[in-house]
DNA sequence: TTCGTAGTTCGACATAGGTCGTACTACGAT
DNA sequence: ATCGTAGTACGACCTATGTCGAACTACGAA
């Protein structure tokens, strides 16, 4: 769509961002999804029994984490995780939380 | 103090309550020095400017959690983290966490 | 250009939860 | 037994935030 969204830097990220995005179910449930989709998804993709207002509530959360990246692409969002970025600043953190039992 | 107060077992610690417990910046905090102390602390010489009840609150949601063990010992309660508990569960998360730079 | 589709934005609503003070309980020391 | 100390329990308050529907915007297709 329009112009891009603002995602924060990599020197910007905040851990306490990045655990209180990761800490609601439905983004928790959001990142396992991304995870098993490294070119990304459109918003609209996602599995999951929410209005698209909320959608993009949550989206926009993981995004100014610094989470995810979201790039436009003819009239969708793609969404895709920031793996090397967070296990860059937290080293096992993503894995740890990936590799849990859901 | 007077009774023990009950802890998840390991297989009952759920990953959506655990970054919950940690998402929260006094608690986070509360963790890091916690992860200083392996022997662990009364929960009063827990360095913060909260109100006793507020840490009474906060240590109740990472024990209720299984981020922390709370045992009695005299009039206190030596508060440790579940450091081999986390590791096991979540291999990575815990020291992504404490080794994030804050 | 007209329409449909994908997402965003806004405002309203309800609930969760962080904070505190006060009252209470349990234990140890005197 | 009495007191002080450590912590809990309760209730009140207030903010944060998850949720939605409706209106709006941008892009592509026909």
């Amino acid at each position: 769509m329009p112009e891009d969204l603002p995602h924060p830097a990599l020197a910007d990220i905040r851990i306490d961002r990045v655990l209180h995005a990761l800490a609601d179910p439905v983004r928790l449930t959001m990142v396992r999804q991304l995870a098993t989709l490294p070119e990304g998804v459109a918003c609209g993709a996602i599995d999951l029994p929410i209005s698209k207002s909320t959608r993009t509530h949550h989206l926009r959360t993981l995004r100014e984490a610094g989470v995810v990246t979201v790039r436009p692409s003819g009239t969708s969002r793609i969404t895709t995780l920031r793996r090397a970025d967070l296990n860059t600043l937290y080293p096992g953190l993503l894995d740890g939380i990936l590799n849990a039992p859901h």
